[in-house]
DNA sequence: CGCGTCATTGAAATACTTCAACGACCGTGG
DNA sequence: CCACGGTCGTTGAAGTATTTCAATGACGCG
């Protein structure tokens, strides 16, 4: 999260800093363009930020998501290979590039903190992999919905996902549709399908009751016929 | 390829030399295994690793390929988040882990390198999880013939793909399954089909010779319909 | 020769998509 | 204030790609 600063040295945090400026994005807005030069790399301070690639066809998938601490754009990279576009109002603070490649070609710190950086997104990429490849509709939303729970839940007291709890959804429709690979009309069902069980309930669109995320646990790791009856006989009232 | 010994000084270039040694691993034996902390970084000399996630359920997904010249496993990484296994006879050039990261530390270059390494990594993860997400199995199966294909002509005189072209696939049937997110069944099918329109014509169930590259690529960036009209017109003699 | 693994093929089942219609929400302008 | 159009989400019905189940064929090996 804070990790960069503490890996700089003082002088270079003091030389960030100074050429460091906030800036704000609405939603909709693009932040780096697939096949261009980003300009910048930063760090997000608020809001969410989705990553996504289009196929020549019009079809779009999002690769990645990013939040509050996580940091945007690689230093060295040349041009960018997807594009990265606000989902929400977002708040970022802007590095010029040529400062950023700077400090780290001096520091070793730096570069460790980088690789780091790198080193988790891969690895969240290949858990992705494996969720694209395998899981079904139902798991995958399953997935999503835990996945935006933990991110809610992140450094609260109880670590563990609680009994009960209102999570905002991030992303529309539309977007959860590409960061699952489904189309939109399915995400609609598997939450209707969800919110029948008694799984979750939702207000607002965009605001969700998780009633009961062991089920949701229970529907990722669920061989493919997901569980059904014992489920059910556990939530359905006498 | 080459860019280890590249970023290393002579001194370290002649520590590393001495402390690493090949070894070789039949085809399915695990070289690096998911939730064990890798004894060791390795460059592939020759053969094919698969690394692969396998989910409670038992079904696998490949989550990466790497071939002769790719390195398997990252210093300091703790865990390993996935399993990497020989897809055929390997041949690995070994080095302990604690040599490595020493090593590491000590070099900014090398973590220079180290960083690209798996910003390479990153960036064929993400074009992967568009692959999956958003691809027919006929496209899927056409980016993974392509795929062989320039794996196969990399360093070859002709950059572009070849008018045809002999292929060996390093996996079986399953494991191309497992690496594309499919069935089995369906791999077959689609390989089938290909054959039927005259785009390949296989010998041994390994082998493939390509006669229609242009058509696979036309297929991977074919609008949902796959443009057979067109496409057939073109390939069927007269 | 017979057994085991791997690949192919067919037929039926199903998960997901596509197409299409409708309802809810929201800002704009009358 | 209310009607209007636009976007977004939901829902139904039909279509299709892929999976599942099942049987058969090809190959290698003891």
């Amino acid at each position: 999260m804070k990790g960069l600063c503490g890996a700089l040295a003082e002088a270079d945090l003091g030389r960030l800093g100074s050429v460091s400026w906030h800036r704000r994005f609405r939603a909709g807005e693009a932040i780096h363009v697939e096949g261009e030069v980003p300009p910048s790399f930063c760090a997000i301070v608020s809001g969410v930020v989705k990553l996504s690639k289009s196929l020549p066809n019009g079809s779009q998938q999002i690769v990645g998501l990013f939040g509050a601490g996580d940091f945007l754009g690689r230093p060295f990279g040349g041009e960018a290979r997807a594009t990265a576009v606000a989902a929400s109002e977002v708040e970022v603070c802007w590095f010029p590039r040529a400062t950023i490649e700077t400090v780290t070609a001096a520091s070793g710190a730096v570069k460790d903190w980088l690789y780091e950086q790198v080193a988790d997104e891969l690895e969240k990429a290949q858990e992705w992999i494996m969720l694209l490849g395998r899981m079904t509709a139902e798991q995958k939303m399953a997935v999503f919905l835990l996945s935006v729970m933990k991110a809610a839940a992140d450094g609260k007291p109880a670590p563990a996902p609680a009994r009960e709890m209102v999570i905002e959804l991030p992303l529309s429709r539309t977007e959860i549709a590409d960061y699952l690979g489904l189309t939109i009309e399915t995400v609609s069902r598997q939450i209707a399908r969800l919110r029948e069980r008694h799984v979750i309930s939702a207000g607002n669109t965009r605001s969700v009751v998780v009633h009961r995320p062991d089920v949701l646990t229970a529907i990722v790791d669920s061989t493919r016929p997901p569980g059904y009856p014992v489920l059910v006989a556990n939530q359905v009232d006498a």
